[in-house]
DNA sequence: CCGCATCCAACTGGATACTG
DNA sequence: CAGTATCCAGTTGGATGCGG
């Protein structure tokens, strides 16, 4: 990751879906909060106040596609939906700590607020 | 990270910020490059094949704002202009490897073919 | 070499209302 | 509870061409 630069080694395109995937308009938000513990859809929808349902749900759809999430009905009324990480989604784990600390580190008081 | 769900301690802004910041288009792309230690004009245009001058020079603008970047003229005939890290940007490096990582590790053979 | 200006088609996502 | 439907203004970003 330090070497001197090399032309040849460039534009990786495993990186690059990785961190567009995640970083997609509250993609991040949502493997957070699922990281965290949420796992229904009313908990998501709660803990991320300014996320409205149709981006909750877009997105949900999208990371099951991607394999990062399992979406299983429990058949109760009235109906719930649990949103699980898979092994993929629960291995992001590291990234999003890292990138946590490192927000953590220089915003403080906030994006707002830069060190 | 993985205590049992606390309802309060949600929608985190900073890492919001964060993960947006560097999921956005080109963004993280370009920030890897960076750190892979390229540091021309030139050298990121000719690195990412796909990416404008439009998108490129707007990128690296808004990376400027954020004070993930410097920019420098340096004044030789034809100007170059050199873009180096700065300290907020070149922490990132660690988050960007283990996402590297992780992404070697599921789409080993590109994003096309997950695991 | 390093951009910026313009045009423009396509996508995005917020508001609002409605369903099983 | 967990979504979908519709409308629509705003943003995005590719193509192309020009300028210091």
């Amino acid at each position: 990751m330090s070497e001197p630069y090399d032309k040849g080694d460039t534009f990786c395109p495993s990186y690059h879906h990785a961190v567009e995937m995640i970083g997609k308009r509250w993609s991040g938000v949502i493997l957070r909060e699922l990281l965290l513990g949420a796992s229904r859809y009313s908990q998501l929808r709660s803990a991320i106040p300014s996320l409205t349902d149709k981006m909750l749900a877009a997105r949900l759809q999208e990371l099951e596609a991607e394999g990062m999430v399992t979406r299983t009905v429990v058949d109760s009324v009235p109906v719930r939906v649990e949103y699980a990480l898979t092994d993929k989604g629960r291995d992001l784990e590291a990234t999003i700590t890292v990138l946590s600390e490192w927000a953590d580190r220089w915003y403080p008081d906030g994006p707002d607020r830069p060190v």
